[in-house]
DNA sequence: TGATCATGCAAAAACGTGTCTGTCAACGCG
DNA sequence: CGCGTTGACAGACACGTTTTTGCATGATCA
């Protein structure tokens, strides 16, 4: 009676359960609960008595038990997707980075936590976790995991808007049509007669958007499409198919890359041909990567702004687990943002000491 | 008793327990459990008979009861240092998505998923996760998250050797004295008369390391240490940094930069100053980035081999948890690559063509 | 044939919570 | 004084597994 610690029962040394402290306080097991919830009705010295206990014994309540009894487990999945055994691709790094930070922080602020999960795990891994509800990247179009997720009832929201009949309960995603046909709009203003668009053999929305727009985009102008299409997943790949679009006897005069190293990888073609930027060459590439502040020139980008991608998938699932009636619609759309350096510009500004680049949120 | 689906009691609808397997298959919940788990001396016709029909019902273990029952979780924690309240710094993107890419696939391939969980989180959401073990990167001197896990007896694995006496289960690191000597070697090799360094300004052991290992090298080649000192977290900080190092009146003439952004800014710098790299200027840097392949002209980058790290990291603490005496040393050091590129040899090859980059492994 | 033993399976005890149901006293009111 | 009501707490159960124990049944051996 008088060592409350050691229950009966040999449980782990150290770890205190929830009899011990209802021993030590006194009390039964019921009023530790509800005192260390705030759940009953109970006088104020009891609750705070019943904490001091708690505190002193070091008692961490079971996450296993608490999961078991609630059904809910405080565990988000993030599913990413796989090329080869890893799980997220070469060319996502950056977005997948900010992306990924944005919602861990978002999960955090709301008592959630992040497992990473790529979608081609061993099945008994996904079996072996209990999420509350899952985000997925740029789901495939019948993505087995995605379906049996859903069937199971759980809520899933998606990076990117879903292909196919993906019945999702929620998604966010950039207007890429409307990003593609401003930038070719921008590219036009600064003097482009033909522009060429790098872009990547994989059948996701994002590159079949992309590129159907620009499609439209040059049937309505009247140009000649100009593109080369590469696997975006193959780091090697993209330096080739930047050298080959340069190569083209109808050679662009500005190029829209679709993946974060298309801008280095155009630059360094161009200086192989001698064409200078932005000169003989406009430039601008789709990348989260701050490199392109300071390239000699500086590169203009789109961004995806994944930090408030990543932010407003958590909330939206969230909502969904907790059962919020979210005022906000279940289909979300972040605007992307054209960050205007030197290379897109035919007469670029007389500075040639560029500013420190600032730390800007989102 | 024809419809065994619907349990007694309401749990989840779709979701099939353990009892329904066992009276459609019209065995003991017992028999289902061995089957399964392929534990028990059962006959082979009985046990695919109830595989056979826990397939059919879509049965899935509840991970929770799962857990609760062996103690363990197949979850291990991904501990990231925090700056503001963001998870994991800005300048550390590229190597801390590499490492955590590598550490997910070992994980994954023994069965275990990663939870991130930034070291400042709030306190019930550590709780609230049945972790069997975690992985600190950078663990900082006195992280009470780390002691209080290692207190609860977690076992914790280190990537970077902890500082002071944290007892950690097992680290690994790189040998970043040896990686700075060979840089400053390499360097004094190519002709440089007087090395700056572009350092950081917090207490890290990755910094403090490597900032004494430079102040000793200059001791002993005899030459004045020139170097800045910048705090690496923020951004902006480091253009400025990186303007400070190149405009004093000891100028160096060749700069060795500790993180991943002091390549481009160093560059950025050099072409104010009007300084030709490598002819007026040698640089070095510590990065993972592939941007450097492809930079005017091609940087030289010393790179840590996050996904060896990842991996060894994963390895031994898997080993820990499931009591495996590692043949490995708990301590375990893995060696940097120095890419060598243009930028730190007076004499750049007469190639003005740069291969396209390979896709090699690690 | 009876004792021993391996085999195939069932019953039941945990694991540590959250929560439903009940008890007991005090109290107000008719 | 009897009775319903309310506050403060205790007892017991269920969540869905894994695992230990134990009971039959048939085979083997002295």
């Amino acid at each position: 009676m008088s060592r409350a610690e050691t229950s009966r029962r040999g449980g782990r040394p150290g770890r205190a359960g929830i009899r011990d402290v209802a021993a030590a306080a006194g009390v039964s097991i019921t009023t530790v609960s509800d005192a260390l919830n705030g759940k009953g009705r109970l006088p104020d010295a009891t609750r705070r008595h019943v904490r001091e206990v708690a505190d002193r014994l070091g008692y961490r309540p079971s996450a296993a038990a608490r999961t078991l009894r609630t059904g809910k487990s405080g565990l988000i999945g993030l599913t990413v997707t796989t090329y080869g055994d890893e799980p997220f691709t070469f060319t996502e790094f950056a977005y997948f980075a900010e992306m990924a930070r944005a919602a861990t922080s978002a999960a955090l602020a709301r008592g959630y936590a992040l497992v990473i999960l790529p979608a081609t795990s061993r099945h008994d891994v996904w079996s072996n976790v209990a999420l509350d509800g899952t985000v997925v990247i740029d789901p495939s179009d019948q993505d087995p995991v995605v379906s049996e997720l859903v069937r199971q009832g759980l809520p899933v929201v998606s990076d990117g808007r879903p292909a196919g009949a993906l019945p999702v309960t929620a998604w966010v995603d950039n207007d890429h049509e409307a990003a593609v046909l401003g930038i070719l709009d921008h590219l036009a203003d600064a003097g482009a007669r033909r522009i060429g668009l790098l872009t990547g053999t994989s059948t996701d929305t994002y590159t079949h958007l992309s590129t159907t727009a620009y499609l439209r985009w040059c049937e309505r102008v009247g140009q000649d499409p100009v593109y080369e299409a590469y696997p975006a997943h193959d780091p090697c790949a993209g330096a080739v198919a930047a050298d080959r679009l340069l190569a083209r006897p109808d050679r662009p005069d500005a190029v829209y890359g679709l993946f974060d190293p298309n801008g280095t990888d155009l630059l360094a073609a161009a200086r192989r041909y001698g064409l200078r930027v932005p000169e003989d060459l406009l430039l601008v590439c789709c990348s989260e990567s701050t490199v392109y502040a300071n390239t000699e020139p500086p590169i203009t980008t789109l961004s995806l702004k994944p930090r408030r991608i990543g932010t407003a998938v958590v909330q939206l699932l969230i909502d969904a687990i907790e059962g919020v009636e979210s005022e906000q619609p279940v289909e979300q759309v972040i605007p992307t943002e054209l960050i205007v350096r030197t290379s897109s510009q035919r007469r670029p500004p007389r500075t040639t000491v560029s500013p420190p680049r600032s730390p800007e949120e989102t």
